[in-house]
DNA sequence: AAACCATGTTACTGATCGGTAACATGAGCC
DNA sequence: GGCTCATGTTACCGATCAGTAACATGGTTT
């Protein structure tokens, strides 16, 4: 079959992503939709399209691989958040609302599997476990944000408007998983907008 | 050593539970303190004072086992609420108020592991899990009283209410894991009060 | 050409998993 | 006494787990 059509194929340096790419990308498809405990490392490995020993030079164990998953999905959503403050500069009620879309928008595409990051906190209690840092570091930094955000837009009782929002965004993310897309989370958006708009009345 | 001793001790019948209720009690206590996944059916029966063989006999897997924990669960909590509804006839705000002021105190017996229901939503993620009825049926009853209870109260909007309040008891013990008992989740009680508050302005 | 280095391949370790077979023990009941 | 029945005990099964050793391969660099 055509012997001289191996050479000079032309400079595709890498027609796939590099093989740590490849099992990032397949430890948080396979981590986050069936559990972290329910998967093996030799599931990941095949599902990056490569073995086991390539994994293991890359990444010091089980446990670390899980973190760094959740280390590039905490950054992801940082960036993310990074991208509509700079798009609202100025305007925090804006930059509020566009967060608040986001996630409603994000809450559909999850597939009844809530937020990675709450799941892994759930999976893994063991309080020595690398994931636990990236989990409370994530959620820590979301709720400042969320709070610094509420009291830059000059809502009242920013902190606890802020702690509210939070609640009903995790309550919503969880409940998904035990009552489906139908129960109580169909309801947040216009729950956030409620609540904003009662802590929009006169300073 | 007083080898006559031994007649005739009093009848007193089982110094200790049956070794199904001893089996149960631990998979309760083991399941929900490092997840389900995490714990093995080896370490239950010895935590339960009993053996493997013993605990195959009463549970037809550990799946099985699984499901009936929740289901016991469940029932208790079902329960409570009935007790609190027994004592609180015909004062739907008190029982409301009663049940609210369970969860709260609820949510500090629970050592930073949530609702378990919620936590083995998380675990089991697959569908056909002798556990997913449980959890769904469970959380679904949940929401339904809840919201039969706020219109008996004479709230307004109670299905929505139900709901918010719902999304913030389901968030508050979620967050409870990933940030902790300092986290939004303090602020819980005084939220639901508002919310109360709020709906029972003048029909 | 030679050396290097990331990757692939195979095979293995020891532990643990859920689940079972076979047999011993012991208390209650007739 | 014998009988039954729940429990305890031991040993095992095959599968899977996380993790490693040893070696082959193939492209890059110098």
């Amino acid at each position: 079959m055509e012997p001289t059509a191996i050479i000079d194929l032309p400079p595709q340096r890498h027609p796939q992503p590099a093989p740590r790419e490849r099992i990032l990308a397949a430890a948080r498809e396979l981590l986050f939709c069936h559990g972290i405990r329910a998967v093996g490392v030799d599931a990941i490995a095949e599902a990056a399209g490569t073995n086991k020993m390539t994994l293991y030079r890359h990444f010091a164990s089980k446990d670390e691989l899980v973190a760094e998953c959740l280390r590039q999905l905490s950054a992801e959503k940082e960036a993310a958040w990074d991208a509509i403050a700079a798009a609202h500069e100025g305007d925090p009620l804006g930059e509020l609302q566009a967060f608040l879309g986001l996630v409603d928008q994000y809450l559909m595409t999850l597939e009844k599997r809530g937020c990675a990051l709450a799941n892994a906190a759930v999976e893994l209690p063991e309080k020595d476990h690398p994931a636990r840092r990236v989990i409370e570091e994530s959620k820590t930094k979301h709720r400042e944000r969320l709070s610094r955000l509420c009291r830059a837009a000059g809502l009242a009782e920013p902190e606890s408007l802020a702690d509210e929002m939070f609640l009903l965004i995790e309550g919503a993310r969880i409940s998904l998983q035990s009552v489906g897309p139908g129960g109580p989370g169909s309801r947040l958006s216009p729950m956030l907008q409620a609540l904003i708009r009662e802590h929009s009345r006169p300073a």
